[in-house]
DNA sequence: AGTGCCGGGTG
DNA sequence: CACCCGGCACT
C-alpha cells in the first residue's frame, strides 16, 4: 500500500489530456484507475503522452504573463497519434519543482483552487484564467501555434513551466445520451478544472468515438459559449441556470467538495489514499469512531448519507431527476456529495438516548442509587448526563467539514454491534439510502466492556433487604413483603438479578427438611421444582 | 455435600 | 402456567 500511495503521490502531479474512450461509466472509470495511472515515461520527456491521441474535444485559453492564448487540449487531426503541439502544454507538473511536491501544483489546487482561478505553479501563471472555448474547433490547429508561440516568448525553454491546470481530465466515453449527459460532461469538465490532478484521471490511451467527440463539443459550447467575455466563472447565480444543475459552490463547502469525487463504494480506501497525497495527516489517524458520511452539497439540501452509493442515488433521483431505479451512474453525481467526517460515537449515543433501555445493560437504571454504583458507570453516566445534540447537529446543518460530536457511548455492550446508521440517522436516510448490501459495511462497530461487570454483585442489595426482611418472602398476600419486594425492584434492576443480588437463604425449614427425600410429594410444589419454598417461608 | 432457589427450558 | 432441571450460592 505504502508503495502504491508513494507511487501515486508521484502520480498526482500528471495531468492526463484527451478524452478517452472505453468503460461506460467514465467516471468511475477514471476513479478507479486512478492510483494506476502515473506519470508515463514518455510524459515526461516532454511528448504527448500516448493517450492524447485522439480528436481534440477541448481547448483553452490560458492568459500567460497578460497575453492571452488559446490552446489545444488535444488535437484534432484527430487519427490518434497524438504527437500534437497542443500536447506539450499537457505536462506541467512533471517538469517543475518535483522535489516539493506538496507545496506547488496539483496540491495547491486541489487545496484551494476555486473553480475559476487556476493558481500558478512556484508562482508563474498565478493568476491564470482558463477560458473555455471549444465552440470553434477548426481554429484549434492555429490556436494550439499561437499558444506555443506564445509560451516560447514568454517563458524561456529551459524555464518553460508547465501550466497548471491545463489539461481538462476528461472522462472517457461518456455516452452521447442528449442533455442530460452534457449536463453531465460539463459538470464534470468543470469540476476536473477545479480538481485537475486527481480528479477523473482516464489513463490508458483510447480513441475517442465520434459521437463522443462530438457530444463534448455540443456539450461544451453550449453550456459555455455564451461567455465569450473569456473569464471562465462560475459563481452561484449561475446556479439559476436551468438546464444545468450545479451544486452549491460555496467557499467553504469548495473544500469538501474538492474531495468529493472520489466517493464510491471504496470510499474509505479512496479516501485514506486522497488525504495521504493531500499530505493531510488527519485521516491517517482517524479513529475508529470516525465514521465518513457524505453530504449532499446541493443547495439547500442538507441530505447526509453513510454512503456514498446512497448519496449518490439521492442526488440521482432527487436533484438530477434520474431514473431511480436505474444504477447507471455517469459519475455526475460524485460531484454534488462531499465527505464528511462523523464521530459516530455520537451518533450512537443519539441513538441510544432514543431507546429507553438498552437491551443488554438491562441492569440497573441509570438512577441507580449509590450503593450500587460503585462501579464503573461512566457510560451511564455519560449516556444520561450528555446528551450532546448529536443527530440534531446533523439534521440541522450537517458541518460540511468534520463532526466532532463528543460521546462516550455506546449503544450496545455485551458484543461489538454493527449499528447501521445509515439513513436512520437523524432521519436523514429518506427511503433512498443505502441500497442493500451497502448497509453492514456502513455499519460501525462499536465494542466495550460488557457491563455485566458493572453490576456484578456486591452484596449490597442483599444486605439491605436483610435488614428490612420480613417473615415470609415473597408470599404476595403479605403487604409488608410486597413492600419489600417493591422497594428490590427499585433497587435492582428489573432485569436480572445479578450474582449478588440473590436473596439470602430462608432461614426456616423448608419441606425438604421437614419431609425429607422419602416424602417429596409432601413438599410444596415450589419445592418440588426447586423454587422457593411457599409452605415454610422466611 | 447438602440445601435453597434462581433462571431457563419445555410443553 | 405448570413442570422440570442446571447451576449457583450459601451453610
Amino acid at each position: 500500500m505504502d508503495s502504491r500511495y508513494i507511487l501515486d503521490k508521484s502520480s498526482v502531479r500528471t495531468r492526463v489530456v484527451g478524452v478517452g474512450s472505453g468503460g461506460a461509466d467514465p467516471c468511475r472509470a477514471g476513479r478507479s484507475v486512478l492510483h494506476d495511472s502515473r506519470v508515463t515515461p514518455v510524459e515526461k520527456n516532454g511528448t504527448v503522452p500516448a493517450f492524447t491521441h485522439g480528436p481534440v474535444l477541448y481547448k483553452f485559453v490560458v492568459d500567460v504573463g497578460g497575453s492571452a492564448a488559446e490552446v489545444d487540449g488535444g488535437q484534432t487531426s484527430a487519427k490518434g497519434n497524438g504527437l500534437s503541439p497542443g500536447g506539450r502544454i499537457s505536462q506541467d507538473g512533471e517538469k517543475t519543482g518535483r522535489g516539493d511536491q506538496k507545496d506547488i501544483g496539483s496540491t495547491g489546487i486541489l487545496k484551494r483552487a476555486s473553480p475559476t482561478h487556476c493558481p500558478g505553479i512556484n508562482g508563474q501563471l498565478r493568476g491564470c484564467f482558463m477560458h473555455l472555448d471549444i465552440s470553434n474547433p477548426g481554429k484549434q490547429a492555429e490556436l494550439a501555434n499561437s499558444f506555443r508561440a506564445a509560451q516560447v516568448q514568454n517563458v524561456p525553454q529551459t524555464e518553460r513551466q508547465p501550466l497548471p491546470s491545463s489539461h481538462i481530465p476528461v472522462p472517457r466515453n461518456r455516452k452521447p445520451s442528449g442533455h442530460a449527459d452534457k449536463e453531465v460532461m460539463a459538470a464534470t469538465v468543470l469540476t476536473s478544472l477545479s480538481t485537475s490532478p486527481l480528479v477523473l484521471y482516464p489513463t490508458s490511451a483510447s480513441t475517442v468515438p465520434e459521437p463522443a467527440n462530438r457530444a463534448w463539443k455540443e456539450v461544451l459550447s453550449a453550456s459555455y459559449s455564451s461567455s465569450t467575455s473569456g473569464n471562465w466563472s462560475w459563481d452561484a447565480s449561475d446556479q439559476s441556470v436551468p438546464s444545468t444543475p450545479s451544486p452549491p459552490l460555496s467557499n467553504d463547502t469548495n473544500k469538501n467538495f474538492l474531495l468529493s469525487p472520489h466517493g464510491d463504494d471504496i470510499s474509505e480506501d479512496v479516501t485514506e489514499s486522497t488525504h495521504f497525497m493531500f499530505e493531510d495527516p488527519i485521516p491517517r489517524k482517524r479513529k475508529n469512531s470516525m465514521k465518513v458520511m457524505f453530504k449532499c452539497l446541493w443547495k439547500n439540501c442538507e441530505k447526509v448519507l453513510s454512503t456514498s452509493s446512497g448519496i449518490q442515488r439521492h442526488i440521482r433521483t432527487v436533484h438530477l431527476g434520474r431514473n431511480s431505479d436505474s444504477d447507471y451512474s455517469d459519475g455526475e453525481e460524485d460531484f454534488y456529495y462531499s465527505e464528511i467526517e462523523v464521530n459516530m460515537d455520537s451518533l450512537t449515543e443519539g441513538l441510544s438516548s432514543l431507546t429507553p433501555t438498552s437491551p443488554t445493560t438491562a441492569g440497573p437504571p441509570p438512577v441507580f442509587p449509590s450503593p450500587l454504583t460503585d462501579v464503573p458507570h461512566s457510560d451511564h453516566i455519560n449516556m444520561n448526563g450528555s446528551q450532546t445534540p448529536a443527530p440534531t447537529l446533523l439534521s440541522q446543518s450537517a458541518p460540511s467539514t468534520l463532526c466532532h460530536i463528543r460521546t462516550d457511548h455506546a449503544y450496545q455492550a455485551t458484543a461489538p454491534v454493527s449499528v447501521p446508521v445509515g439513513p436512520e440517522l437523524a432521519g436523514l436516510g429518506s427511503g433512498n439510502g443505502t441500497r442493500p448490501g451497502t448497509g453492514t459495511g456502513n455499519g460501525i462497530s462499536v465494542s466495550w466492556q460488557s457491563p455485566t461487570v458493572i453490576f456484578k454483585g456486591t452484596p449490597g442489595p442483599v444486605t439491605h433487604i436483610r435488614t428490612v426482611s420480613i417473615g415470609e418472602k415473597r408470599q404476595p398476600t403479605a403487604n409488608t413483603l410486597t413492600t419489600v419486594t417493591k422497594n428490590h425492584a427499585l433497587i435492582t434492576p428489573p432485569a436480572k438479578s445479578v450474582p449478588g443480588t440473590r436473596k439470602p437463604r430462608g432461614e426456616a425449614k423448608k419441606c425438604r427438611k421437614v419431609y425429607g427425600m422419602e416424602k417429596r410429594d409432601m413438599w410444596c410444589t415450589a419445592c418440588r421444582w426447586k423454587k422457593a419454598c411457599q409452605r415454610f417461608t422466611d
